[in-house]
DNA sequence: GAGGTTCCTTGATCCTGATCAACGCGTCAA
DNA sequence: TTGACGCGTTGATCAGGATCAAGGAACCTC
């Protein structure tokens, strides 16, 4: 769990592997010349937590930042009354965090089992002044995220609830990596496991517990999908889902 | 309208002017270095455009990008069967674009007469690789971004009519430049001028408009706002109006 | 195996905001 | 003057999704 005090070797075998979390910060570590990713490298250090822990924390000084490895993030935000609203989810090999800010406004949670390469925040704000390569990258992700979030906008503001849902499925679909799908399948049928529960979704979707749970349903009646298990999504024909998201 | 063809001069007085716009391209400029900003100010251009006018167009290929001088932009999405979110609201000194992807998912289109300074894409993009100062306001500005669409997400997914249309007024209230108020404020009163339609305000807030000319009615009648002439807005209280935000 | 807890589904009812419709006002052109 | 048009307001009604309520299934711990 703690960081390897290794010194770095000029002629190791895979330069740019993260020798705490020994992956490739893909985005991060790309980026970086040798001694900064032997710095970074020390100062990292490899971390698998449990669905439902904290990283980042809404009006909290942030101390730290993180590569996710493997999992899935949620970033949310809260008003006073605690109505919730899930403003982005994050998966591997996204960077955690807001560069620049002293706190984020935003909560980041674990969804899912997830591993992390996690650093300090001062260390990776330096490199940025160091490298523009870093901050290229970053700056690409940001765009990335500004391209989804205002997506999810468009579902928020002008979709019904049956649409929602079918925009969500389809999104996680594509977020499954090809040969994580589930086994079995007939012809080219596609089948991924929901990591949120049907509340997290109802925060993602702005709806309710119950609306999502009664979407899917009929959707499921519709033959648009199959439900297993409740977490378990089967989709016989994609562009019957893809006719459903109303783009 | 067209390019001024002037040399570069070393005395220069005002250095970081544009020399097209004779502004400041705040968030641009500053980050360039005397060669550049040079060339920047030669293939630059300033321009009025009327409400209405489209900057960049959806599926269309992006061949300029903008600074805002003076003027409000707004960036908006669309479904095929014609429904519509606003999903950003740009203020001057504001940079207009999406580098990095040769089209933008969406269309950004003046709401009032707005003061422009254009530039080719090309340009801007070599530039970026050029200068990481350049790319670092960008960056900035691009986090900045985020943050206001995850705000608005938070409104469209969870808040109620009056909460959102007083969020609305909160927001251009604080867009506002001082001086720029409206005059004849007893006490501390403030007083801005809409740049948007109800119908805007309603693709904004994920609404229609007769439910944002309602809220109106009712924040008035409720002492939270005057209303005057459609687009002129009086705000007694601020503190009053901040509590009907929902945050 | 009893009870608790979490997660999800389903039914009944309610209510907020959408929809449909009419009208007022200002501007512009014929 | 007249009518057309854009913009905004208001009223009546409707409906989609929220709310309230109950219960089932899986998984704990004791």
């Amino acid at each position: 769990m703690k960081v390897l005090k290794r010194a770095p070797l000029e002629n190791d075998p895979v330069p740019d592997l993260c020798r705490a979390c020994k992956a490739r910060h893909r985005g991060i570590c790309g980026a970086l010349d040798a001694d900064q990713l032997a710095e970074l490298s020390r100062r990292s250090h490899k971390q698998v937590v449990e669905a439902g822990k904290t990283l980042l924390d809404a009006e909290e000084p942030t101390t730290s930042y993180s590569n996710i490895l493997a999992g899935v993030v949620k970033l949310s935000k809260m008003l006073p009354d605690g109505r919730q609203q899930i403003v982005g989810l994050q998966f591997a090999p996204d960077f955690v965090g807001r560069p620049f800010s002293p706190e984020s406004s935003l909560k980041a949670e674990a969804v899912t089992a997830t591993v992390l390469c996690t650093f300090p925040r001062n260390l990776l704000e330096r490199m940025i002044e160091q490298s523009s390569g870093l901050e290229h990258r970053l700056y690409l992700q940001a765009l990335a995220e500004l391209d989804d979030a205002r997506d999810l906008l468009l579902t928020l503001g002008r979709k019904t609830a049956r649409e929602r849902v079918a925009t969500f499925l389809l999104m996680i679909a594509r977020h499954t990596p090809k040969g994580e799908e589930l086994e079995g399948e007939a012809e080219s049928e596609a089948g991924f496991d929901l990591p949120l529960t049907r509340a997290e979704i109802a925060d993602f979707l702005g709806l309710t517990i119950e609306t999502v749970s009664r979407q899917l349903t009929k959707l499921k009646s519709s033959g648009v999908i199959r439900v297993e298990q409740n977490r378990r999504i089967r989709v016989p024909d994609m562009e019957l889902l893809a006719a459903e998201t109303g783009d």
